[in-house]
DNA sequence: GCACTCCTGTTATTTTATTGTCAACAATAA
DNA sequence: TTATTGTTGACAATAAAATAACAGGAGTGC
C-alpha cells in the first residue's frame, strides 16, 4: 500500500460503491470475480476499475479475477471501516434523530455517544438508548471525550460558530447536513450533505428532459398538471 | 438559453450551490457581484464561475459585473424552481418522515402529496397533513395524480422492484436514498444519495490524515480512544 | 468627452479523469 | 507437458474539467 502517493477523489468517492456490491457477492457466495464481470454489473468500465484498485496495491490474479472476500475486507480496511468510531449528533430535530435511530450505522462500527441541542423539550430524552444533552454541556463532553466526527443537522444560522468551536474542541471530521459550507481549519475534515442540492440537480434533469427547448414552459407546465406559482426566497 | 447544447454533469451539480450562494447575497440586500468577488466566497476561480454561467448565457456585463437578483432568478429558472413539484414518499420511516417534517421543501415548491407504507401501524396516520396509505394504493394514486418525484426511503429488497413499478407508473424522477442503485429506463431520471458512503469518504480522509503512513495501526489508534473490534457485515 | 480601470465572455492551455491496449503471467484444457 | 484462454497491471491515448489568458465593451472619475 503506497501512502505516499495522493489517491484522487474521484477515486475515493467510488469506494464505498465498490464496497457495497462486493459485500453484495459476498452474501451471494460469490468467491470469485474478475473486473470484466464487475464492470457488468457496477455499469463502470472494466479498465476503471482496475485501475481504481491498483491505486491501493494489486488486489487481483491474472487468470484468475479477484478473490471477492479479500478485496471485500482489502477496501474494508482502507476505508478505515476496521474500527469503531465514536460520533455525536448537533441537533436533535428529525433528520438527527433519524439518524440516530438508523440501526445500520451501529452495526458497521458508528457509534453515537450523544446528542445535543438546545430545546429543553428534547433535553433529557433518550432516542435509541442515546441521551439528549444541553448543547451547554457539548464544550465539557468533546474535551474529555474522544470524538470522531460530529454530526450536524442544526439550523444553518447556528452550523457555522458550531462547526469552529467543535473543530477548536478537537472533533476529527464533521458530517454536515446544515445549508451551509462551513470554514473550518485545514486539519478539519468536512463531509457536507446538501439534500436539497442533490433534489435540484435532479429537478434539473427533469426539467431538461420534459420541457427542454420549450422557451415559455407554461403551457406544457399546465398539461402535465402543474400550476404555475412564482415562489419566494425562503429561510433556513 | 442555448438548450441543445450539453451541459455536463459537473456544472450542474455545481448549480444549487450558486443559487444559494446568491440567495444569500440578496438577503444581505448586495444587489451586484463580480466573478472575483463571488470567487474568494465560494472558494471556485472566478474563470470557473464565468464559465459555468455562460453555458446558459451571459448573465452579466462588463465592467460591472452580475446582478445578484437577476442572475439568481435565471438560475431558478434554469433549475426549474419557478414551478410546484408534486412529490410521494415511499417508505414512511425515519427518514421518510424527517423528510416530509422539513418545512422548507414546501416553500421551495417541493409538495409532498402521500406517503406509501406496508407498516399497518403507520397507515392511516397523518404526518405535518400528508396522510399515509397503504404501498397497495401506490399504483391506483400514481396512475390518477401527475407525480414528478418519488422519494424513495425503503430497505433495499424492495426499493428495485418499487422503483420499477413507479417508472412504469410514470414517474418522471426518482430521489433514491435505500442502499441500492437502481436500474430504471432511460427516461426515469434518479439521484442517488448514498448518505453511508458520504460517511466513509469522510471516515477516509479521517484516516488518511490521522493515521496515514502507519502500517499497523491498532497502536495509534488505541492511542486516540478507539477501540479495535472486529466488525462484520450488515444487511440493510 | 476622454482616459483609465474593471470585468465579462471566449478561446487557449493545463490538469485531471477515463478509456483502450497490450505484454506478462496464471489457470485450465488438451 | 504444452497450447489456449482469461485476466491483471502498466501505460498510452482520449476525453472532460478546471484554470489561465486576453480582447474588448461598459462603467467611472476627471
Amino acid at each position: 500500500m503506497d501512502s505516499d502517493r495522493k489517491i484522487s477523489p474521484a477515486v475515493i468517492n467510488r469506494l464505498p460503491r465498490y464496497y457495497r456490491y462486493l459485500g453484495d457477492l459476498l452474501e451471494s457466495d460469490i468467491t470469485r470475480i474478475s473486473s470484466k464481470e464487475l464492470s457488468a454489473k457496477m455499469n463502470i468500465t472494466a479498465s476503471q476499475i482496475r485501475q481504481d484498485l491498483n491505486n491501493f496495491g494489486g488486489f487481483g490474479q491474472q487468470g484468475y479475477g479477484y478473490n471477492v472476500e479479500y478485496l471485500y475486507n482489502e477496501i474494508k480496511k482502507i476505508l478505515g471501516l476496521d474500527r469503531l468510531y465514536n460520533m455525536i449528533v448537533v441537533g436533535g430535530g428529525n433528520l438527527g434523530q433519524a439518524l440516530v435511530n438508523y440501526t445500520n450505522f451501529e452495526k458497521r462500527g458508528f457509534v453515537i455517544k450523544a446528542i445535543f441541542d438546545t430545546n429543553p423539550r428534547l433535553i433529557g430524552m433518550t432516542i435509541r438508548g442515546v441521551e439528549v444533552y444541553d448543547t451547554d454541556q457539548m464544550e465539557n463532553y468533546v474535551k474529555n471525550n474522544p470524538v470522531d466526527v460530529a454530526i450536524l443537522t442544526l439550523p444553518r444560522s447556528q452550523a457555522v460558530k458550531v462547526a469552529n468551536n467543535l473543530a477548536k474542541w478537537g472533533v476529527k471530521g464533521m458530517w454536515n447536513f446544515s445549508h451551509v459550507d462551513l470554514q473550518v481549519p485545514d486539519d478539519v475534515l468536512v463531509e457536507n450533505v446538501h439534500l436539497t442540492d442533490s433534489l435540484m440537480t435532479l429537478l434539473y434533469k427533469i426539467n431538461e428532459m420534459y420541457y427542454s427547448g420549450d422557451e415559455d414552459m407554461h403551457e406544457s407546465n399546465l398539461k402535465n398538471g402543474l400550476p404555475v406559482k412564482p415562489l419566494d426566497q425562503d429561510e433556513e
